[in-house]
DNA sequence: TTATGAACAGACTGTTCATCG
DNA sequence: CGATGAACAGTCTGTTCATAA
């Protein structure tokens, strides 16, 4: 266990949420993202986000299946989706990842409160 | 800006505020920091406590002294003490933290939300 | 431009090793 | 053991580059 939560397992999390509620691929959830982080300062970079969906289904938690883009464009995408076994997998690593979180909140809510003047 | 606040600055932030209270050298604060984490499962490892104190050094916040401990042991322990300019170089740096560990808490707080079932 | 991915370099960090009294 | 420091290795991450429709 590291000190805080890493960036991965953070944008990782969200990606499980955003599968869920069929946001289904890379691109449009980091403009998904981008837009919803943007007045808290932090914009998540692409990489990460790519890379985050690569470790899920190194996880054997999600599944990639090339679609068409739903109107008209020629536009390959990435969908992912839950394989078989991948729901129960995703709520055990979100339960895993929400614990480290409120460790980290523990965490930084303490030195704040440790030292400010 | 990186995403959340590194453990570098973080554990930074605490050596000023213990050298402040005149809890003066490296080994000291690492065990009493130990004692302080305990409970939430975080413990600080002695390497980042010596850099965090070097960096500081570099920063030209605070300086070295070498000292005899108090007691009758022989032992010597390399004391902290703020430079000329150390106070008001610490306390725009611990400002500066602060709003990063504010940062990092909202981002936390925003996950714990959005990715709660 | 939208979309995906990989390469690269550098920062960060945990463990281990070294040294000294 | 108390005390300090450095080396090492591995991970994490941001930027850049490559590719394609």
């Amino acid at each position: 266990m590291g000190f805080l939560i890493a960036q991965r397992a953070y944008l990782k999390l969200y990606m499980i949420t955003l599968v869920e509620k069929h946001r289904g691929y890379g691109y449009q959830m980091l403009e998904e993202l981008k837009r919803d982080f943007k007045e808290l300062g932090y914009e998540p970079p692409q990489s990460e986000i790519y890379r985050s969906l690569h470790d899920l289904v190194e996880d054997g938690i999600l599944y990639r299946a090339r679609h068409r883009k739903d109107d008209a464009e020629y536009q390959e995408v990435i969908m992912y989706y839950f394989t078989d076994h991948g729901m129960e997998k995703a709520s055990l690593y979100r339960k895993q990842v929400i614990e480290d979180l409120e460790r980290s909140q523990a965490l930084i809510h303490k030195a704040i409160k440790d030292n400010s003047i």
